[in-house]
DNA sequence: ACGATGATGAAC
DNA sequence: TTCATCATCGTA
């Protein structure tokens, strides 16, 4: 099981997201190092997106969206949940996909809670010295379990793009 | 169904 | 500086 290279985040957000769901999601902590695989991802889509916090342009928060895949993008909404999300694509082009769901963690601010990831992690790169990394499906992993649906929690974004089948679920283990 | 709870961006 | 909004969740 090997750790994905940049070239795997350095692509099309919605194609990233796709095929993330089936990875694992490795979380080196202290006292502990936990291994889960990804069920759940929703991609956002660079600044006509209007789901898409880049949507509002080049700004403190949503820098690290311009800057190079594989890097973190977390924030903070409702005042308690963190968000994670990783960016892809190339320089310059905002795009990020959410971990909305892992094994034993349905929902984004509870896969944030279970891997201990905060605020902290904030733009720093995927990797062995973050403490977080990606690693690849297994190989009898079969892609036609996957459904893709339209995004959670965006009806502010308009019609047209809340309509994008953007969201990425994991219907059955493998 | 609703309140918690704080950062963000836009308005003034 | 104030204000509405929010990529959610736990309790009811």
């Amino acid at each position: 099981m090997s750790s994905l290279p940049h070239s795997f985040f350095n692509r099309d957000v919605v194609q990233v997201a796709h095929d993330l769901v089936g990875c694992f999601i490795v979380r080196k902590m202290e006292e502990e190092t936990v291994r889960y695989m990804i069920t759940e991802t929703e991609a956002y889509d660079g600044i006509d997106d209007k789901a898409c916090h880049a949507s509002k342009g080049r700004t403190k928060r949503t820098e690290v969206m311009f800057g190079p895949a594989g890097h973190l993008y977390v924030y903070l909404v409702y005042g308690m949940h963190w968000m994670m999300n990783i960016v892809t694509g190339e320089k310059d082009y905002p795009a990020a996909v959410l971990i909305r769901g892992v094994e034993e963690a349905i929902g984004p601010g509870r896969v944030t809670k279970k891997l201990k990831i905060t605020g902290d992690f904030n733009s720093k790169k995927l990797g062995k010295e973050a403490g977080i990394w990606i690693e690849s499906r297994k190989k009898d992993f079969d892609a036609k379990h996957i459904k893709k649906t339209p995004r959670i929690g965006i009806d502010y974004a308009g019609p047209i793009w809340c309509a994008k089948e953007y969201r990425f679920v994991l219907t059955e283990k493998s």
